[in-house]
DNA sequence: TCGTTAGTTCATAATTTACAGAACTAAATT
DNA sequence: AATTTAGTTCTGTAAATTATGAACTAACGA
């Protein structure tokens, strides 16, 4: 399989990217690759050698991808292989993510008040106000999501 | 200094979650064991002996938290040592980061939808979807702080 | 001006990570 | 039954990361 430069490119970018969120690089490249390449689905194979890594990378990226709900494969009678997919789903899970992620940091900070004897209050009254305002996005998240399908649906009528 | 197991406890939790956020460990203990000291600020010495880091990784991290303007410090008179505190700014702009973030991925997304070319556009609109929440998301952040605001003072008044 | 304190810099050691390559397995095909 | 295909697992290692300790510097105080 031939990809452009511009889709070269992006892999390395969307790579980097899910670096940043953890992922290995090897793993992140595979799912540039799904992403960005014209077929939706790829095989091991294609995966592997487009990529230019070795089985044993490909077999552990897909694996981790499959076992964390980011990718899923296909398969068609009389044919052996598997062809990947990115989750379609995983667009909303990803931004999930995040959101829990800063529910995580909030429960935290929220520990952190409790345990630390600050002697002057002043000091607690920021990390207060932070924390509130979490919550507050916590809670008006799904608000904000309903509102948006609400516009959406206007915007495409 | 000494600090509870809870402390202790929680310095590590957040070093951990700020490991995963792409700090090094030993900078992330520092900015938790600022966070959930009971003093608010602690010297060079204090922040080395407490968290049993050589003098080099100390000196490595903080000016690492200061460049990165995680961290601030103040000096008095007479005395020459430095006292090292978390900026109280530090929590909205730790926000801020991960909504960039956000954008980041939303633009690497809008490229990625002009470079490839799928047969079946299908495959393009749920993509589609996700890049247009994240616009709206983006849009609306601004007026839901502003609401958080103004619900905040009702509360407190 | 001599010693002490506060912190920096550098070379290196220890650890972690990420991947390749080879040997292997299980199923399907001939 | 033998071979090919599709993928897995295991072992070794190269590279990157992270921290240490020792030597150093700059400024202050006695």
């Amino acid at each position: 399989m031939t990809l452009t430069d511009k889709q070269l490119e992006l892999i390395e970018e969307f790579g980097i990217y899910q670096e940043s969120n953890g992922f290995q690089p090897a793993v992140a490249r595979v799912m540039g690759l799904l992403l960005v390449s014209d077929k939706p689905e790829l095989t091991f194979e294609e995966i592997s050698e487009t990529l230019n890594i070795s089985k044993s990378a490909t077999s552990n990226a897909l694996n981790m991808l499959l076992n964390t709900g980011h990718i899923e494969y296909t398969t068609f009678h009389g044919d052996r292989k598997r062809y990947f997919r990115i989750k379609s789903s995983n667009w909303r899970e990803l931004f999930n993510k995040k959101m829990e992620d800063l529910g995580e940091l909030n429960n935290l900070l929220k520990r952190v008040l409790e345990v630390r004897e600050r002697e002057n209050p002043i000091y607690d009254q920021k990390l207060q106000y932070f924390i509130s305002f979490l919550d507050y996005l916590k809670a008006q998240l799904p608000n904000l999501i309903e509102q948006w399908e609400k516009e959406h649906l206007k915007e495409k009528a």
